[in-house]
DNA sequence: TTTAAATATGAGGAAACTCTCATTATTGAG
DNA sequence: CTCAATAATGAGAGTTTCCTCATATTTAAA
C-alpha cells in the first residue's frame, strides 16, 4: 500500500467527463509542484494533460476553480489514507508518530503530490486552517488522555505545522534521507510535551501497514 | 531602537538616483508583503513608488534584480539589525532566545517587511538557505559551548526555521500576541536539547534595547 | 544663470494569458 | 448501426505584463 495517488486512475471506469476531469486535475498538481500556485497556467496544464485549451472550460468554471478543487482533494485524501491506515490505534501519542510518519512517507513516494501539499500549505491560508484542524483532533486526545502537555493552543499548532512542512521540503529536496520521518515524529513529540524516552519508543516501530 | 526600516529614509541624503532606486525597493516590499512574490507587477511596484514606468528599468534591468536586490537587502537589513543589538552576548543559549525573540519584534513592527521576508522564505530556497547560514553559527556556538544536544545538522536548522517562520506569521497573521516571541524561543530551545528551566530563564528577560 | 549630464516619462511593441464560441469529433443508448 | 447528446477543438478577442526608446524634465557643477 501507500502506492502512488493518481486522480486518473480512480477515475479509470467512469465516463468520459470525469475521466478528462481528472486527467486536469493530475496535471494541476504537476504544474503546481514544478512551478507555483500563482504560474500555474492553462496553457500547461492542458498540454500536460493532452487537451485542448478550449477543454479545460468544459470542466472548471476559471482557473481558480481548479486551484480550489486540487487543493481540497489534495487535502481530503491524505486525511483518508491517514484515517484509513489509523483506524484502530487509539493512543494518542502513537496516533501522532505514526501520523507524522506515514505523511512523510506519502508525501515522498508522491512527490508532485507532497510539493503541490506545500506550496499549497504556504500560500492559502484557508488550507494551513484546514490542515489545522485535522491535526488538531489527535493533540486533542492526547489532552484527554492526559500525555501532552496542557498549553496545546493554535499557536503550537501553527509551529508544528511549520517544522513538519519544513522536513518535507527537506525530503523532497532530497536533502534528508527516509529517517527524516521517524527525527519529525520525535520533534513533533518533544514539543508536545512527551518525555523524549516516550517519544523515542513511540517512534520505533516500523511502519509497515502492508 | 527596533524602528522602522526603510530604504527610502536610508537613502534621504544620498543623490537622486540612490532616491528613487530606494523608493522602489520600499514599493516592492509592500507590493510582495500584499500580493507575492510572482504576483508583484512592474506596474504596481511603480504605482506605488510614484515613478513612471519606464523609470524603472533606468534602476534595475528587470524584475528578477529587484526581486533578488530586494530579498537580498531584507536578509542583510536583519541580519544587521541582530549582530547589532546582540554583539556584547556570549553565551550561545541567550543569542539564540534573544535572537529569535529580537526577529520576532522586528517582523512584528515591519509587518511588510516581516511578510516579505517570509514570502521569501517559502518561495525561495536560496533565501532559506542564507537564513539557515545565520542561524547556524548561534547553534555551532552553543555545540562548542555544550549546552546544544550533538545532532544540530542541516535537517534540524530546516525543521527549526519552519517553525520560527510560522510563529512569525501567525504574528504577522494577529492569531498571536506579543507573548509569541518568547514561546517561540522557548520551543526552539527545547528541539536543541535545552533544559526547560534553562529554557525558560534564558527567554524570560525583558528585551529593552534602548 | 547657464548648460551638459543625469533622470524621468509614457506611448507602444511583443509576448503571454484568460476565456469564448462556432465547429468538429466522439460516445453510448436504443 | 443510428443519431442525438456529450465532449473536444483551436482560432481569436480582450487583457495584462514586460520591456524599449525617443522625448522631456530635472539636477547640480561651473
Amino acid at each position: 500500500m501507500l502506492g502512488e495517488i493518481s486522480f486518473a486512475r480512480d477515475a479509470a471506469g467512469a465516463g468520459k467527463s470525469a475521466r478528462t476531469k481528472a486527467q486536469l486535475m493530475d496535471a494541476t498538481i504537476s504544474v503546481i509542484a514544478g512551478q507555483s500556485i500563482d504560474g500555474a497556467t492553462v496553457h500547461e496544464i492542458t498540454k500536460i494533460a493532452g487537451v485542448a485549451n478550449g477543454t479545460f472550460y468544459a470542466h472548471f468554471k476559471d482557473k481558480d476553480e481548479i486551484i480550489s478543487a486540487v487543493t481540497e482533494a489534495i487535502a481530503f485524501e491524505i486525511a483518508r489514507q491517514l484515517d484509513k491506515l489509523m483506524s484502530d490505534v487509539d493512543c494518542a501519542v502513537t496516533r501522532v508518530a505514526t501520523g507524522t510518519r506515514l505523511f512523510m512517507d506519502i508525501v515522498c513516494q508522491n512527490p508532485n503530490l507532497g510539493w503541490a501539499f506545500l506550496k499549497a500549505y504556504y500560500a492559502i491560508p484557508a488550507f494551513r486552517l484546514r490542515v489545522g484542524v485535522f491535526m488538531r483532533s489527535d493533540i486533542t486526545r492526547g489532552i484527554k488522555q492526559g500525555v501532552f502537555c496542557d498549553t496545546t493552543d493554535d499557536f503550537l499548532m501553527e509551529c508544528i505545522g511549520g517544522l513538519v512542512a519544513s522536513a518535507a521540503m527537506s525530503r523532497l529536496s532530497g536533502k534528508v534521507g527516509p529517517e527524516a520521518g521517524i527525527r519529525a515524529a520525535e520533534l513533533q513529540l518533544q514539543l508536545l510535551g512527551v518525555a523524549p524516552k516516550t517519544a523515542k519508543k513511540a517512534t520505533s516501530k516500523p511502519l509497515d501497514f502492508n
